[in-house]
DNA sequence: AACGAGGTCAACCGCGCGTCG
DNA sequence: GCGACGCGCGGTTGACCTCGT
């Protein structure tokens, strides 16, 4: 019964919403001096007197999504969007699994991304035509780097060695050139197959677009 | 200029898993 | 073996922003 009401006491004295400045300053001076180590025990004494009053969750949310100095901001590429496509294809929604491969991006921010621009666009009808296609050139890629595609037959359903294609995906795929190879190919101009409207939208966003229609 | 709709993104929530005593 | 605890993950929410009318 006391312990309810001091941990009622505890969740009254907890901040939540968005971080200030001051706050911000607090954990990353605290994980600089001490590192990352446990949440919970970072949330009670980083900022000392003025300790955090946020949760261990919200402090590891909010260094690893947005204060870590490895966080890379901005757009996604046209090569990190293909990449997520695919991957997305492998993987399904495992978004922290997807995120380990596009060094500085996280989680939630592969999470928004998809969510906000790509599932609008990823309509069954014109998603696997060109997921197809990029199978193709990576698989071709790769056999002009040397890379060995025949331990890919041990993989999953797109042909990509799980193990290999996640580890090197990065190594061996010049998914610049991979961009410019579709580019070239016109798969924007995907009308033929009745979805222009989702492959313009794709496009739109990323680098290659728009000179496609002029 | 005002308003509403739609888009974006930081943050929260709940669940499941791993670890430890 | 079991319960408590901490953490990570995916899903969801809501505030803020932008754009069209």
């Amino acid at each position: 019964m006391e312990t309810e009401k001091q941990n009622a006491i505890v969740e009254v004295d907890l901040r939540r919403g968005p971080w200030t400045v001051e706050e911000d300053l607090i954990l990353t001076n605290y994980i600089s001096k001490h590192g990352e180590g446990r949440w919970n025990t970072l949330a009670k004494c980083a900022g000392g007197i003025k300790r955090l009053k946020r949760t261990g969750k919200s402090c590891r949310l909010r260094w690893l999504n947005y204060l870590r100095p490895d966080v890379r901001r901005g757009n996604i590429t046209a090569e990190e969007q293909l990449l997520i496509l695919e991957l997305h294809s492998r993987w399904g929604n495992r978004w922290s699994k997807i995120a380990q491969h596009l060094p500085g991006r996280t989680d939630n921010e592969i999470k928004n991304f998809w969510r906000t621009r790509m599932q609008k666009h990823a309509n069954q009808q014109c998603m696997p035509p060109l997921l197809e296609r990029i199978r193709t050139v990576v698989d071709s890629s790769r056999a002009v780097m040397g890379v060995h595609t025949a331990s890919a037959s041990s993989s999953g359903r797109n042909g990509f060695s799980s193990s290999s294609a996640t580890s090197n995906y990065g190594d061996h795929l010049d998914l610049k050139d991979m961009a410019s190879t579709l580019e070239e190919e016109g798969w924007p101009e995907f009308p033929a197959h009745g979805c222009e409207g989702s492959m313009l939208g794709f496009w739109e966003f990323s680098a290659v677009g728009p000179n496609m229609y002029a």
